[in-house]
DNA sequence: AGGGTGACCTGTCGGC
DNA sequence: TGCCGACAGGTCACCC
């Protein structure tokens, strides 16, 4: 049971998804940490004993696993994937975190350690808050909705590209998906948000909701293999139309895909199909 | 306040 | 084969 994950909102949704209902009502048996993540625990892992899984939500990407006292907020990072199963063989030395529970053993499993995992008190608790609280709307909520949306972007100065990846408008649009909806709506990466039309931003809004959707309900994406927690492996058969095809031609016009960077990440484009 | 940059850490891949 | 640099799915803490 090897998991990998690229975690984008899709990623960490089907994560969510695949062990929930699993976990949910067990009791926190232990909890173990391995080398230190990104953030610190934020609590004595014994404090975390005894406790009942109440559930899991999601939150752009941070998993929530409700406890009976408080919260643990899970991001996955870069290179971060979870596995939940009754029997698991000896941690690896990318396992950070384990938490044994009666229903099973919740492992973290992340290479960079660009994840965390932070305990919280409650969600409006200021620790909760320092993570969560800037984060835009959920673009699968009917809360996302259009007019807003467009409002958002006409106060934004920044490339497009840089705004959706900035997750304070919407979240859970990473690197890859971010280059896709503009492909899709024909909006050129570079243009400031301000700039875009209000007909182009509705075509924006309708692909960033149409490819995170169908993106969840086929098991997660990617580029390499991705697995949710139950091992299972995802299949991203929405072929990327422009991500990571640099000089490729583009599936709709022929024309060479162009790579450029933008706050040090890479943006892919058609220039021929993205003009506005 | 908003916008730009560096930082965190490990692994993989391509070029020489 | 080995070494070295570029790059990788995220986002926070800083500058100006």
């Amino acid at each position: 049971m090897i998991i990998q994950a690229m975690p984008e909102l899709p990623e960490v949704e089907v994560t969510r998804l695949s062990f929930a209902d699993r976990i949910a009502g067990a009791s926190v048996v232990s909890v173990t940490m391995g080398k230190p993540l990104r953030w610190a625990l934020g609590c004595a892992p014994a404090k975390l004993a005894g406790q009942l899984v109440l559930g899991v939500r999601r939150r752009g990407k941070y998993l929530l696993i409700d406890l009976s006292d408080g919260l643990l907020l899970v991001h996955l990072g870069m290179s971060g994937s979870l596995v939940f199963a009754r029997h698991l063989p000896a941690p690896g030395k990318h396992d950070h975190f384990e938490m044994q529970t009666s229903q099973g053993c919740l492992r973290l499993n992340d290479p960079r350690r660009f994840g965390a995992v932070v305990y919280a008190r409650s969600q409006s608790d200021p620790v909760a808050q320092k993570l969560l609280g800037h984060l835009g709307v959920e673009p699968l909520d009917e809360t996302f909705s259009l007019p807003e949306f467009q409002a958002a972007l006409k106060s934004r100065q920044t490339a497009i590209k840089q705004v959706l990846l900035g997750g304070e408008v919407v979240v859970g649009v990473g690197n890859i998906y971010a280059s896709e909806v503009l492909f899709l709506a024909g909006i050129r990466p570079t243009v400031k948000a301000c700039k875009i039309s209000r007909p182009r931003a509705a075509l924006l809004h309708a692909a960033i909701v149409e490819v995170l959707t169908k993106a969840v309900e086929k098991g997660g994406s990617t580029l390499r293999d991705f697995s949710n927690a139950q091992g299972e492996k995802g299949y991203f058969q929405l072929e990327a139309m422009v991500y990571d095809r640099a000089g490729l031609p583009c599936r709709r016009c022929e024309a060479p895909v162009r790579r450029i960077m933008q706050g040090q990440r890479s943006t892919f484009y058609c220039a021929a199909c993205q003009k506005f």
